[in-house]
DNA sequence: CAGAAGCCCTGAAGGC
DNA sequence: TGCCTTCAGGGCTTCT
């Protein structure tokens, strides 16, 4: 499931592939995803040259020279493969766009993903993006930030993380480990949370590790290349359940409970 | 209006 | 073996 770090390495990964490269083709191969392409989104693409590969929260951003940006979404199990010789399409292999040195190919088995064009000058404007929350690693997100957004808040801190209005990039893996590794459970109200600067580090640190592994690989996700990413074996919390606490003096067993509808997993002897 | 619940979608995994 | 149910969850819509 790409949350930021994942997201983040795929557009690492894609940078040589689309960078200063100009789209030659580009097959559709269905109506859309959780959203229809927009009109004409083929020849939109063909002929562009992209200028520059970025992310947005959980989007990968490429501005092309028609002053249009791509945006993509991986959803829940979406990829984006790089080819050197164009493959037989999969049936969940949805785009595909041919530059003059590679093949890239999303699939999304699910899709749950997006494709989309905005405006490059509007992006910033577009509904997509307009009210998201700040990037967790970026020098802007700091404790007096994330307690003014906490401020009133009556939902679990757990929830509230989840929230992209909040903080931008976080998904159920990395809120459960940021709060594990800050300490504060995950059913404590998100008003209530008293040591913010605590819990930005331990956002900041969770994202920053799980970046320098290459995210982490638990079904479908891969980099660009094919490649694992090995976060997955630094979890404190996700997916240990009844499993022994690793924080350093804490003998707690490690619980799985459910939150709007999610998996919590948290430490009820540690995390207050 | 905030917060919670429902929905989309498919493949993997578990039960019988 | 095979059929059925359950689960995974990001982001959107709908309900309370």
């Amino acid at each position: 499931m790409p949350e930021l770090p994942e997201v983040e390495t795929v557009m690492r990964g894609l940078k040589p592939a689309l960078e200063s490269r100009t789209i030659r083709a580009c097959e559709v191969r269905r109506k859309g995803l959780r959203a229809p392409f927009p009109k004409g989104f083929a020849a939109r693409l063909t002929g562009k040259r992209v200028l520059a590969l970025h992310r947005r929260a959980k989007y990968i951003l490429a501005d092309l020279d028609s002053s249009e940006t791509l945006v993509v979404h991986l959803g829940m199990t979406g990829r984006m493969s790089i080819c050197q010789t164009p493959p037989v399409p999969d049936k969940h292999d949805h785009v595909v766009i041919t530059t003059d040195t590679a093949t890239i190919v999303f699939s999304d088995p699910r899709r749950f993903g997006l494709m989309t064009l905005v405006a490059t000058a509007a992006a910033d404007r577009d509904p997509l993006f307009a009210d998201l929350g700040p990037e967790p690693l970026s020098p802007d997100f700091d404790a007096r930030v994330l307690a003014a957004a906490l401020a009133g808040k009556k939902t679990p801190i757990k929830a509230a993380l989840l929230d992209q209005h909040v903080v931008a990039g976080l998904g159920n893996i990395y809120v459960c480990e940021a709060l594990h590794h800050a300490g504060i459970s995950p059913l404590r109200l998100a008003a209530t949370v008293q040591n913010c600067a605590a819990l930005v580090r331990a956002i900041k640190t969770v994202l920053k590790a799980a970046i320098k592994a290459g995210g982490s690989t638990l079904r479908d996700y891969r980099h660009a290349d094919g490649s694992l990413g090995y976060f997955q074996h630094s979890f404190t919390v996700y997916g240990r359940e009844g499993e022994a606490c690793r924080r350093k003096g804490c003998k707690g067993t490690i619980e799985r409970i459910v939150q709007s509808g999610r998996s919590t997993f948290y430490c009820p002897k540690c995390q207050k």
